[in-house]
DNA sequence: AGATATGTGTATCATGTAGGACACACAACA
DNA sequence: TGTTGTGTGTCCTACATGATACACATATCT
């Protein structure tokens, strides 16, 4: 498991190679945080940023913010208000599907989306 | 919405009618936690308590323990591991199910749990 | 060579979270 | 009437979270 840090650096150097302006401070720059601090998160001295910082940072790198912060260890705060919203509902779903394959996943999405019930 | 001490305390004085060992203060020793700070939990002097003492209550009081955390403005941190270990599949199934009604919710898991697949 | 940009070490801080300790007033009970 | 139990007010605290500020050494342009 590569830790949220290192995978931000990552991206960000990837980019960089095409566009000088993923340096480490103009990133944090436009991010809105110290570049001392992402500095720290990129080396895992420090734990991830919030919730806000987080999506923001994957907007910048280009990568999917739930998928982002699910690597920092968070869940979308909007993702958990639809929960608890109707928890039963919704932790008797999850809970099903824990071991479902991809697919079955997947499948659901899919027949949900188009509406065939 | 009746916040979640004044449902802690509607339960606990419901039970407590015919078992007088539902007083406040000796709840919160089996729970684990100083009369005071339930006494301050029930009237929403203080913010809910964490999900360990939140879920001790529920279980006292004969709540779910979901219904009792989404009360508590939170989500089981079992179910957030669930979604965080495959964030994109589950942020999209919640979303797309963010509407809909609870008996199509309540179809999946049938369907789910039946492996009608 | 000089200016500018880059990443990082160190120190510090504000706020929130999750409670515990203790005393007090009141009610019930024996 | 004393003892026991009950709910609550006040004060305090330990730890986590989410960062900022600043200085410094090094690297990169011009």
């Amino acid at each position: 498991m590569t830790h949220f840090g290192a995978r931000t650096r990552q991206l960000r150097e990837l980019l960089r190679k095409h566009d000088r302006r993923y340096s480490l401070r103009q990133v944090a720059h436009r991010v809105g945080v110290e570049p001392a601090y992402l500095s720290k998160i990129e080396r895992g001295v420090t734990a991830p940023p919030s919730e806000r910082t987080t999506v923001r940072l994957a907007r910048e790198l280009g990568e999917d913010p739930d998928v982002f912060l699910a690597m920092a260890g968070k869940v979308s705060s909007e993702l958990q208000a639809i929960i608890r919203k109707r928890p039963k509902l919704f932790a008797d779903l999850i809970r099903q599907l824990r071991d479902a394959p991809d697919e079955a996943i997947f499948r659901v999405v899919r027949v949900v989306r188009d509406g065939e019930w």
